[in-house]
DNA sequence: CCATAATACCTAAGGACTTAGCAATTGCTA
DNA sequence: TAGCAATTGCTAAGTCCTTAGGTATTATGG
């Protein structure tokens, strides 16, 4: 079951015997798993003529529920991605009609972004092939697993967050 | 203990009470590990001039054992990038001296890429800290823990992989 | 043995992000 | 309440990746 990882492990002990690179297993494993999964992902959004970008916004969009209708910083908050990255992702899916853009009747400085009818028509036809998708990934996993891995990679995000 | 997962698994059970977004709490903090993990790391690679990119480059070279020399196949190969991105990172590494192009006597198309006593130099003073900041993103975990999420996160590698 | 396929490496062009910086509006505080 | 600071949203420029495509060399099979 040595998989790339632990060949890299193995180069390690024969160059550096000294060394405890055994943080390396999980950081390693961690960055091509997300890697992997972005990858298989990828290939259910182009189905629907979207990245994971575009699928990101108007998912966010749809499950703010009704009006539908949020503005950039939150995108920007909620994707952890700059305004300026926003304001890029908005400029695409305006132009392709699905989002618009308002001025917002509270905030004289700001935007609300809202599905337009053909975006909300996509991203409900794309959500469910993702979800299968998604499922197909965690499918071999049992429930206690996946309960298990959910909370060892929230510890690990937590670990990894306090410097900046 | 909720974080921003659990918000967003929150708004979809809001929004479409009937669906199964159950994968998303493990898809979701995947990704959300990966880049923490990733912005962590980022800054442990500043503090010596470098960023992750370099830093793959140079540790893999030298963790390939003397005499510290190979092509830049292998190297995409290792980074699960592509040849051209390599020919970019060397052009840098070059640039700076840390590592040096050769022409492979075995093969007239290949190259060889070595590092040069700076860039031999560089990672060996890099490669501690790193792993030091590696340690401490995982020190949270019982060694028992450690072993399952890498098991854990290797299968889910596995299940990513099948479509390309 | 030689034509064709495969491989190795590179540059060029394009995409998506980042930071920097600008303009407009709102919020805070002295 | 006036003025400074913070917020919002955008474009511009730079970075690093990708794909496309070109050249050179090596491997293969008819």
């Amino acid at each position: 079951m040595a998989d790339h990882v632990d060949r890299i492990l193995e180069q390690w002990k024969a160059e550096k015997p000294d060394l405890d690179v055994s943080p390396m297993a999980i950081i390693g494993r961690l960055s091509r798993a997300a890697l992997a999964v972005d990858a298989r992902l990828a290939n259910t959004f182009a189905r629907y003529g979207l990245d994971a970008s575009s699928f990101d916004v108007l998912a966010t969009l749809l499950r703010s529920g009704a009006p539908y209708r949020i503005s950039p910083v939150e995108l920007a908050r909620d994707a952890m991605i700059s305004t300026s990255a926003v304001a890029q992702r908005l400029n695409k899916l305006e132009a392709r009609g699905l989002v618009s853009r308002q001025a917002n009747p509270d905030d004289g400085r700001g935007t609300l972004v809202a599905l337009t009818a053909a975006g909300r028509k996509l991203i409900e036809t794309a959500l469910l092939p993702h979800l299968e998708t998604e499922r197909a990934i965690t499918a071999s996993l049992t429930v206690e697993e996946k309960t298990l891995l959910a909370a060892l990679l929230q510890r690990i995000n937590d670990a990894a967050r306090p410097l900046k």
